[in-house]
DNA sequence: CTTGACTTCCAAAACGTTTTGGTCTATAGT
DNA sequence: ACTATAGACCAAAACGTTTTGGAAGTCAAG
């Protein structure tokens, strides 16, 4: 059409140094033959992948965890707004994973990462620290590492369970935790002993007990914690999934979940409102929580600082029917 | 350390003109100072971005369905394994999400595409035939356009579960169907009816309602049906989330699910198993059809034909308490 | 000694952009 | 009439690879 190269990108990219005739004119014609950018081709110029990575850590091949999708729902959309292009894998934890990070920021394939579900001591932010590669991290380390984070007060939350519980009159409350090495697991669990200590509950360590997470770890833990002589009158599990599997245990028994023992979980993913009973749990925003945690990498790669990197949501107690004696 | 870049690229490609001496010392080399190709740039080269597309449709942002969250851990699992990125994306049927098919595909972001959820006159199928980009499907059209699909046999599983249903006794069944336009939905619905007939049960149009794929849909629907002057004995749910969500209806009037009235679902999510009671559903291997999906695309592009492109999967039924009587 | 074949290597082009550092023309200022 | 200044444009370099089409060197055969 007899313009240049350099004039088509900079009149694309809306430079000054072309008139408002010619911008028009170059646009017009882009748009007639369905021109677009070659992204590979900008990306390779301008040093920049424009791509957020994010890998996830998961166990078996079964990855279903409803909190995840809503996290990745978050990032993907925020991301997608900001121009930016979501990596996702997934890597059981350990050297595969640490692979996974390495031949991503070496090959420069993304231009940041956020990290989940962080561990006590953190492989994957030791590296990235001393990379010096940009990330935003759901969730703490152990040692108050500084770097960009966003995360629930998990302690808090599990606080005001055992709080509700012991309000409705229980004395005898059993925990299903989670693998300790993961921060927020910690976290809760600490919350949990808080909480009884804070009603002057002696814990039974018996009643701690350990499950993965899934409502099949919840089902088998919960069933170890009836099984006992004296099995207790509440069960809180870590999270919401575990809870379930807690329900369907109690109701194999033949317990009226709500009546003859209260189960807690902790997410509240959809599911917890529409379970039989609706599930107590405490709710934390987290398809907004992957929106800030995009927005906070974003802006770090594209502002190199920013204001508020230290974030620590409050969660909210959600009472429903698993935990209260009498409906209403 | 005197080896031209052709040189460099051609030994860590493994070319056969590079000396075992001179391959082993550049390899050693860049394994030494940590060298990695940039991504970027072979691909600018290549004309290949390496990358898989999948935008996912969603109604809400709330995007959360398990069963979509296991289908993407297959894809993208069985992509890393075979060299290629996952590119999700999640858009709301309609403009918005074919432009972005557009724009991917313009951009040569990514070099095919898997489509979920197809609807019976699908406009992204239409415009990648047209277009001659390569895709795999999960799931058919109405008009039997030629493509690559894998499929379930939705029709086949949902006259399963009505001929269970009816071997039960149940003579009033109801069906809280899905948006038709969805070619799951409308071949689960045409199992539906199959299964009466075959039954030789004359369909009650008042007891097909329509929900929305989620546990609140499902709940709602659960309601008008049981509100109705005389209410089903048994209920199909064209998936499990609205099943659950059907269940929780039931209780909540106060009837026993599995003695008092049966439900089903359809997909065996993990949390059908640890429901409530449990539910009785129909099974596919949704990991597995994401990772097939995955296979056949990257063998598209790659080799340019596949020997097995229209696949249908028979589901089995899974029998569990919510829709028998007698426990055990 | 020459020729051809084979091995090993490499310079240059290409992928499609953006950025740099101009050039050219017209207008205004002195 | 000459010189700045500003506006509109563009050629060439650069991003980091892979591919193409040789160029040397070595060896064996004639």
């Amino acid at each position: 059409m007899g313009k240049s190269v350099t004039t088509v990108s900079r009149a694309l990219n809306d430079y000054d140094d072309v008139s408002a005739d010619t911008k028009a004119l170059i646009r017009h014609v882009a748009e007639e033959m369905g021109y677009t950018p070659n992204i590979l081709a900008q990306r390779l110029r301008k040093r920049r992948a424009d791509t957020i990575g994010l890998i996830l850590p998961t166990f078996g091949p079964r990855f279903s965890d409803p909190f995840f999708s809503e996290f990745i729902a978050g990032i993907g959309n925020q991301a997608a707004e900001l121009g930016f292009d979501l990596l996702v894998s997934t890597r059981p934890p350990g050297d595969k994973e640490m692979l996974a990070y390495q031949a991503n920021i070496r090959g420069q394939r993304v231009d940041g990462f956020i990290l989940v579900r962080t561990r006590r001591r953190d492989a994957r932010i030791a590296y990235m620290l001393e990379a010096g590669f940009p990330f935003v991290a759901f969730g703490r380390t152990e040692n108050h590492q500084a770097f960009p984070f966003v995360d629930e007060d998990g302690e808090y939350g599990m606080r005001m369970i055992v709080r509700h519980l012991t309000q409705e009159g229980h004395g005898r409350l059993a925990f299903i935790a989670a693998p300790d090495d993961l921060m927020f697991a910690h976290h809760r669990l600490q919350g949990f002993r808080a909480g009884l200590r804070e009603a002057g509950i002696p814990i039974e360590e018996a009643l701690v007990v350990q499950g993965d997470l899934s409502e099949k770890g919840g089902y088998e833990q919960a069933r170890r914690l009836l099984d006992r002589p004296s099995p207790p009158t509440a069960i809180a599990a870590c999270n919401d999934l575990m809870a379930l599997g807690a329900i369907s245990a109690a109701r194999e028994r033949g317990l009226v979940v709500g009546r003859d023992i209260a189960i807690t979980g902790f997410d509240d993913i959809p599911m917890a409102e529409h379970s039989s009973p609706p599930l107590t749990t405490v709710h934390q925003p987290i398809y907004q929580i992957g929106q800030m945690v995009c927005q906070m990498l974003v802006g770090l790669l594209q502002g190199g600082e920013i204001e508020q990197d230290h974030i620590i949501l409050k969660p909210s107690l959600v009472i429903r029917q698993s935990s209260i004696a009498e409906p209403r």
